[in-house]
DNA sequence: TGGGATTACTACGACAGACGAAGTACGACT
DNA sequence: AGTCGTACTTCGTCTGTCGTAGTAATCCCA
């Protein structure tokens, strides 16, 4: 299991990774988080939604309802353009950290 | 520039790897990170020393000092057998968490 | 019909690590 | 005398994660 200290910073990305596609809300992204991860990391929930807000408030993503004839309201959400510039900003940064972290870990010790 | 959010939580991985050859102090030890990374990764002086702080406590290094003829006196540190230990596990841990990571950040998009 | 499980959140507060700003102290060079 | 580089220390702030708890609706099974 791996502990979200060690994602910090990234779980913004892989929510927004997991919007390039399809708009979705809260428990379903957590379950396809969970899933896609192969069980090794599970997203609090409170991490979760503070990530949305954060994301909101930097217009990377947006809100909004749908009419749902049962069961309690969902927050859907969809990735803007800026959501998506984003993420590959944090793609390619990604691709540094790892090389850079990668000359001071290594795993063949 | 990398920024230190994602690096977090390996800052301490990457002191430990610089000292599993040799014992060295602060000042050094930030030269070779900026040296090692290729510019790319600097360490901040005041993450460095709390870094220190949080692997003595832990019992990961060990410092002392040096006889020193001139300028001001230095506190080296060097790694303990569990500073050796815990390297390795986060050496472990950094390979699973660049696996999940990457399963979220595509770089070719 | 009753009670727990699951879905879908929200609010509050604590904590750890990173970091900016500033200060101290010494030596060397100019 | 002043600046640069070395070698730290202290203090306070901020951000992101996460524990705890609460709300509210539906679903499932006995």
């Amino acid at each position: 299991m791996i502990s979200s200290d060690v994602i910090r910073g990234y779980n913004d990305t892989i929510i927004l990774y997991l919007l390039l596609e399809n708009e979705s809300y809260g428990y379903e992204i957590s379950k396809k988080i969970k899933e896609l991860s192969g069980e090794k990391y599970i997203i609090k929930e409170t991490t979760l939604y503070s990530a949305f807000n954060r994301l909101l408030k930097n217009g990377y993503i947006e809100s909004f309802y749908k009419e749902e004839t049962f069961g309690k309201r969902r927050t859907y959400y969809r990735i803007t353009g800026e959501g998506r510039h984003y993420y590959k900003e944090k793609c390619r940064e990604w691709a540094l950290t790892k090389e850079v972290i990668s000359r001071f870990v290594k795993e063949d010790l």
